[in-house]
DNA sequence: GTTTTTGCAAATGATTTGCATGGAT
DNA sequence: ATCCATGCAAATCATTTGCAAAAAC
């Protein structure tokens, strides 16, 4: 479904500005606000970074896109919604990678003990190093 | 072990103001610099604001504390640390339990493709309505 | 034509940095 | 005595808010 549909879908209005913002965080999943507003320049000059905050906003509001914080850095932003994944951040040079629960099927969505709260999210970010990184510094075996 | 002893056995100097820190940390899980700050105002007047960030950001670094981010709040603060525990927070209220993973032992510490990034945390937040809250503000149901 | 969205500037909130003073070992 | 930690102010970074002008329906 293409971005147009799914804005209208979703009871927004749809621009020019939205539609850049969506195209260039699906061409660039794991964008900040910043890098977005970096790269829809190209395409919409006049595009501020507080308007792309807006549009992001709107758009993570309406489920259009997603948005997660890692620690020590700005929120970013992916257009891959409505599926349980998650996202493991290399500690070092700061890269994501999308990725998947191991046991089945989205099994931390059922904590053992939620002290009545009724669950709907699960949040899930892995932190460690990348194969890049781990290359360039060694660890503790050499 | 107390904290004096865990602050040496890091490399830390022990000081009246991490004591006081980790004091209010321990006995007020999860609170935010500024709560902190606040709390700790009782027993230290004189320490700024800056002073605890500063504090907290050393023993994160020690792993003396443990720190969390919940979207569209302070990071928060917590004394446990070395389990793989996790948290669940109420989207209406902010309000933070903490949680241990539903399937056996840590079982989100094993991703099924981590695109060759060694993992080392997963950090888990549950987001939903904590009892309260749902009491207060009836569902779709009524 | 009406309502939503944009654009900008200014405000806010969270956190870090720099450096002189004070305190721990 | 030495080196680390604190205290404070100023700086920085991420993000939100308010309102007039422009665009979508």
């Amino acid at each position: 479904m293409d971005f147009s549909t799914r804005l209208r879908d979703h009871g927004l209005r749809v621009t020019r500005q939205r539609l850049a913002v969506l195209g260039v965080v699906d061409s660039h999943p794991h964008s900040s606000a910043d890098a977005v507003a970096e790269k829809v320049r190209h395409e919409l000059p006049e595009l501020s970074l507080q308007s792309v905050y807006n549009v992001l906003n709107d758009l993570t509001a309406f489920d259009l896109l997603r948005r997660f914080s890692p620690p020590h850095s700005p929120a970013l932003y992916e257009t891959r919604v409505g599926d349980n994944h998650h996202h493991a951040v290399c500690t070092l040079c700061g890269r994501v990678e999308d990725v998947d629960c191991a046991v089945g099927h989205a099994p931390c969505l059922t904590p053992s003990d939620s002290h009545g709260m009724t669950i709907q999210i699960a949040d899930v970010l892995y932190q460690g190093i990348c194969k890049d990184c781990a290359e360039r510094s060694p660890g503790p075996a050499g």
